[in-house]
This record gives C-alpha cells, sequence and structure tokens, in this order.
DNA sequence: TGCCAGGCCCTCTTTAGGGCCTT
C-alpha cells in the first residue's frame, strides 16, 4: 500500500522532470513539456511524457537548450490538458526531482491553472547529493550520471530523459544509504531529514537511524 | 526606463555576500 506523509516509503514515488519557459513562474514562465517515472517497490514501472502548449512564444536560449521548437509547441495540447492528465498520473504518489524546488515550483503554478492538486510530497536529489556524494565534481544532473556510472541515453534536457536519469540516481541514492543503514525503512521523513543534516552530522545520523 | 528567481549552503557569517542548481 501507498502511504502518504511522513511515512511515504522512498521507493514508491514518481520522479519528474519539467521543461520551461524560463526559470519563474512568478514572472509569466510556463510549462512546455513534463517527463516522469513512476517507481513502485523500486521498480520503474510507467512513464508520462507530453509537450505542452504554453500559450507563448519561447526564446531562443530555451529552443536551442532543449531542443524544443515554437514549430513542435504550436500543435502540442494546452498546459491544462496535459497537467490534469499528469495530475491523475502522479495519484497520491509522492514525488522527486533534481532541485525540486525548481520543479516544485512549475507544478503548483500550473496544477493551479487547472484547479488541481497532488497530496504528496517531495524529496530532492540534488541535495540528497549533497550529503552522501561529497567526493562528485559538482552536483548537476549529468555530472552525476556520469560520475555514478548510471544508465543514459545520451539525451540531455528533455523532460523524460532527465527524469529517467534522475530516477536512476534516486535509486542509486537509495541503495548508498540502505548500505550504510542496513535495516531502515526509508522514508521520506528520514530522506529528507537527511537531505537536510548539516554535513558534519551525517555520519551520525546514518549511524543512529 | 528599468526591472527581471529563489532556495540552499558556505564563509572572509548571522546588521551579508556569493556560488550552486534548475530552464
Amino acid at each position: 500500500m501507498l502511504v502518504n506523509g511522513d511515512m511515504a516509503l522512498a521507493h514508491n514515488v514518481v520522479v519528474l522532470d519539467f521543461e520551461t519557459t524560463g526559470l519563474s513562474p512568478d514572472n509569466g514562465d510556463r510549462a512546455i513539456e513534463i517527463g516522469a517515472v513512476k517507481i513502485v517497490n523500486g521498480e520503474m514501472v510507467d512513464t508520462f511524457q507530453s509537450l505542452m502548449n504554453p500559450g507563448k512564444k519561447v526564446n531562443t536560449f530555451i529552443e536551442q537548450y532543449t531542443g524544443i521548437s515554437n514549430a513542435m509547441l504550436r500543435d502540442a495540447p494546452s498546459c491544462q490538458i496535459v497537467m490534469n492528465q499528469f495530475a491523475d498520473f502522479i495519484g497520491d504518489f509522492s514525488l522527486v526531482a533534481h532541485n525540486a524546488s525548481f520543479d516544485k515550483k512549475f507544478l503548483d503554478a500550473e496544477l493551479d491553472y487547472c484547479q488541481r492538486n497532488y497530496k504528496g510530497q517531495f524529496a530532492c536529489s540534488l541535495l540528497l547529493s549533497r550529503r552522501i556524494s561529497l567526493d562528485a565534481p559538482n552536483h548537476k544532473l549529468g555530472t552525476l550520471v556520469a560520475y555514478h556510472q548510471l544508465p543514459t541515453e545520451g539525451l540531455f534536457h528533455r523532460a523524460l530523459a532527465d527524469a529517467n536519469m534522475t530516477a536512476h540516481l534516486w535509486l542509486y541514492q537509495l541503495a548508498l544509504i540502505q548500505q550504510k543503514a542496513p535495516h531502515v525503512e526509508l522514508t521520506f521523513d528520514v530522506i529528507n531529514r537527511l537531505s537536510r543534516i548539516p554535513k558534519a552530522k551525517i555520519n551520525q545520523y546514518l549511524t543512529t537511524l
């Protein structure tokens, strides 16, 4: 059974990634693509991907950064249609993203537009990496995928490709924590405490779990 | 005309500044 709240299990999540027109929905930026991977009992069992027409043109930087052109978005379904479908896909699952504060802002904004919401909580693979992969050169998604030798199709900055890589990273991170704390049930509460604990206290926290 | 993100986290810190991440 999937459980909401602090007892939500970290092996049952939806890992998501947005491509957007810019950095902030508060400045009028909108989502242009959503990609997500559903993980159940540690297995990647389903995916969701769709472009969406934001009702405005994307600039040249975004076209080049994502490879998503205005021509591709012209015939895409509206954000409202896509996000309604995505809200159904999420269901009661808790959520994971790389730099989750960014994706949460856009998820909240886009679901507000279509008067939908979600019950799950967020965890962040970036914050977690800063605690458990101290030797990584940096904590960009692409760097971590290469550093940990995780599966990749060589495509970056497209929503489903990035969500897939984040899903592999998330499962790797859970396995790493489980190695250090074999008998601990990895709930969102445990993960999110670990993601925010002072670095000097990480080992102490892991040994006392 | 001029504005233009924000949360996290480190340090030359807390009456602050700047780099890291995401598009």
